[in-house]
DNA sequence: GACGCTCTGTACGCTACCGTACAGAGCGTC
DNA sequence: GACGCTCTGTACGGTAGCGTACAGAGCGTC
C-alpha cells in the first residue's frame, strides 16, 4: 500500500518539517527525533520545546493502525506531523462515529491535559502520516513541572471543547455535502499536501453517513471543481471552493486552533 | 410566572438540600450561604469545602436568564444545585443549539478549569432554580492554591468533554423521541423532582429540531406512560420507562459524570 | 492474463424529519 | 367575561438521507 509516497512532501517545504530520515520499511517504523512540524509544541517557547525535544519520538503511522484503546491506560500522547488520527466514539450496535480530529494543531489523547491517564475514546491513524510520540510518564512530568507547557495543553484542549461542541452542532444543522467539504478542508490543512489516501467508506464512518452518500458529495464537490478522487485518493484541486462548499465550522474550529497556539 | 413553586421540595428531601432561607422575590436575587445541594462541591473532602464554602453564594436563576456571554471574560462559575443550565452555539443563520447541558453534577463554564477567562460560549438557566456562585478571582486562586480542588474540576471537565462527543453521535445515529426522552431523564435526575417548566419551544431548539417535532415525541413518550405534559410543565411519571425509551447516551454521560466524582 | 479484492457509481423504495400553517385550549390581565 | 398571549395538537406536501443491492472499474497477485 505505497499510496501518495510520491508526492508526500510534494508540498509546503516552507513548515521547517524535513522528511524523517527513514520511512517505515516492511511494517516495522524506523524511529526518528523531532525536528519540528506539530504547531502546537512548536508554538512553545524554543526553551521549552528544546527541553522536551529529547522525549519526542518521530514515528511513521499506517492507516488505520491503532493509538489508543477505549479504557486502556494511555501510555503515550501523539503529536501529529502530517498524520491524521480519528477520535471515534462506537455505539452498543456497533456503529462507529467520529467524535474528534486531530492532526498538527493538537495531539491525542488530549484528555491527557486533564491528569487523566485513562483514555476514554478509542483512536486511530486515519490518514498515514508521522507523529511526534511522548510517552506517558514524560508527558505527566512535564504537566507538573512546567507551567507554560501544562498551560499551551490546555488551552490547545480548550481548542478541542470547542470544536467537539461545534461538530454537535454540525451534526445537526449541515448537509453531508457541507459537512463533507469541511473534513476533507480541515485534513488537507492538517496533512499539508493537497493529496491523501482516504475511501469513501472511512469518510462515511466518520461523518455517520452511508457510503454512498459520500460518493454523492465527492460527485457534486467534483462537479464544483473543488477536489477529484480517485480510487481511495482525494486530491483537493482548489481550496477555495473547497471552502466555500463547507459550512461555518470549518472556520469555527480553525480559529478556535488558531487562538489557542497564539496566546 | 410562579410555577412549580408549590411541589419545588417535593421530592429528594434527602439530598441536604435546604430550601434557601428566602426565594426570588420581585425579580430581586436574594443570596444564602451555601449549605450543600452540587455534587461535584459536595464531593470535594470536607476540609476543602469548607475552605471554599465563604466564597459561595446560593441564587435562584429565572428560566431563560443568561449567566454568561460569548467572547466576554467570565466574571463567575456557577454550580447548579437544582437549576438546570444551557450552553449553546449560535450558527451564523441564527440557529441556536443545545452543546451542552449542565446541572448539580457539574458547573459552568467548565473551561475555567483550563485557566481560560474568556467564555466561549453563551450559556443560560434552562430550568429556574438554584446555583451556588463563585466569583472568578476565587475560583482561579483555588485552581492554582489547591490540588485536590484543581483535580477535581479538571476530572469534571473530562466528563463534560465526553458528554459532548457522546452527544455529537447521538445526534447522527438517534431519533428524535430517543433524544428527547434522554434529555427529560438528564434533567430530572438534575432537578431532582419529578416535575419543572419547560415548553416544547426550548427543548425543540436544545435538540435543534421542529417544534412539532417535540410535540409528537412528547405525545408519544406520553402513551407510553413515561410523562404527562400541561401547558409548559411537564411531570415524569415513571423514570424506568423514561430511561427506556431513551438511547444509551443518557446512560453514558451519567457514568461519565459519575467516575468523575467518585474518583 | 485470469482471478479476486477493493472501491465507486447508481438505482429504488422507504421514512424520518422539515417548513409552514392554522385552529384551539389554558391562563393571566384588565 | 372579554381579550390577548402562550402553548399545544395536527395537518400536508416536500426532501434529505437511509438500507440495500448490484454492476463495473482499478489494481495487485499468482
Amino acid at each position: 500500500m505505497p499510496l501518495l509516497s510520491k508526492e508526500r512532501h510534494a508540498r509546503n517545504p516552507d513548515r521547517g518539517t524535513p522528511a524523517p530520515r527513514k520511512l517505515a520499511a516492511f511494517g516495522r517504523l524506523i524511529t526518528v527525533a523531532y525536528v519540528g512540524g506539530n504547531q502546537l509544541l512548536d508554538a512553545l517557547p524554543a526553551s521549552e520545546l528544546d527541553a522536551i525535544r529529547d522525549d519526542l519520538t518521530v514515528l511513521t503511522l499506517k492507516a488505520h493502525q491503532s493509538t489508543h484503546s477505549i479504557g486502556r491506560a494511555m501510555s503515550h500522547v501523539d503529536f501529529p506531523i502530517d498524520a491524521v488520527l480519528s477520535v471515534v466514539a462506537t455505539l452498543k450496535n456497533g456503529d462507529t462515529v467520529e467524535v474528534g480530529t486531530t492532526g498538527n494543531e493538537s495531539f491525542v489523547q488530549s484528555e491527557a491535559a486533564l491528569e487523566s491517564w485513562l483514555s476514554s475514546r478509542t483512536s486511530f491513524c486515519q490518514v498515514e502520516g508521522r507523529v511526534a510520540r511522548m510517552d506517558i510518564v514524560c508527558f505527566e512530568r512535564y504537566m507538573k513541572s512546567s507551567d507554560i507547557f501544562a498551560r499551551f495543553m490546555r488551552l490547545n484542549l480548550r481548542a478541542v471543547l470547542f470544536s467537539s461542541q461545534q461538530f454537535t452542532v454540525c451534526n445537526i444543522k449541515h448537509n453531508i455535502l457541507e459537512r463533507s467539504a469541511r473534513w476533507l478542508a480541515m485534513t488537507a490543512d492538517r496533512v499539508g499536501r493537497p493529496q491523501f489516501a482516504l475511501a469513501h467508506e472511512f469518510l462515511a464512518i466518520m461523518l455517520g453517513v452511508r457510503r454512498a452518500s459520500v460518493t454523492e458529495a465527492a460527485d457534486k464537490l467534483h462537479q464544483l471543481g473543488a477536489i477529484t478522487y480517485q480510487r481511495g485518493v482525494v486530491t483537493i484541486v482548489d481550496t477555495g471552493i473547497l471552502e466555500q462548499a463547507s459550512c461555518e465550522c470549518y472556520e469555527a474550529s480553525k480559529t478556535a486552533f488558531a487562538a489557542s497556539l497564539s496566546s
